[in-house]
DNA sequence: TCGACGTATTGACATACATCAATAGCTTCC
DNA sequence: GGAAGCTATTGATGTATGTCAATACGTCGA
């Protein structure tokens, strides 16, 4: 992974607003009972359009996946993705001698 | 980790320029032929004061330590505390049900 | 078709931050 | 003691970004 997308990622995690989101998404898109965006705002206190605005930040990252169900869009974590950009971070401190 | 401490290490790592320094940065403080601030700056060709700043940010973050070594400053990367983050991270995402 | 609901976008605003030049603080060497 | 070297700080500047209100867009139900 190149590191302007590494600093990408972890740009993403930067923000507490953003890690509280990510307390409440699933770590799949398999899960019940999950919040849809409307929810999320709600939960967590946040203006809905904040809470969509920290997503998108968390999507183009590619930290988080989505789905449109209905009227709802549901988002959940993209572990995969995460464990990458950890794994890039090992490689890049990895090659001091 | 509170969130927000570790909002604080990702932040410290969203950065393009911060992930080149710990590029060169070794991961213990036993290393030999180990650059010096100025010499990060050099080869990073990035102004020392700019390269002072990022190891502070770093420093702060926990991320990096450093010494003293007769007039030079050597730092390095902190790697148990890299993992700790990430290990937070985790937990904050398994909160989810 | 119209109103209600869920989400994304836009615009405005204040704050945070990256960057660099100048320079101050220390330490070492002559 | 004074010059040179290394690092951190300060101040200035432009950009990025978090936050929110207003609103546009899309979908569903009556």
């Amino acid at each position: 992974m190149e590191t302007a997308k590494l600093a990408l990622c972890f740009k993403a995690l930067g923000e507490p607003a953003r890690l509280r989101i990510l307390q409440l998404l699933p770590l799949t898109n398999k899960c019940e009972d999950v919040y849809n965006v409307s929810e999320l705002a709600e939960e967590l206190v946040i203006p809905q359009p904040t809470v969509s605005h920290h997503l998108r930040i968390l999507h183009r990252a590619g930290l988080v996946q989505c789905a449109k169900m209905c009227r709802d869009v549901y988002y959940w974590i993209d572990q995969p993705a995460v464990d990458e950009a950890f794994a890039a971070l090992q490689g890049i401190m990895k090659e001091a001698k």
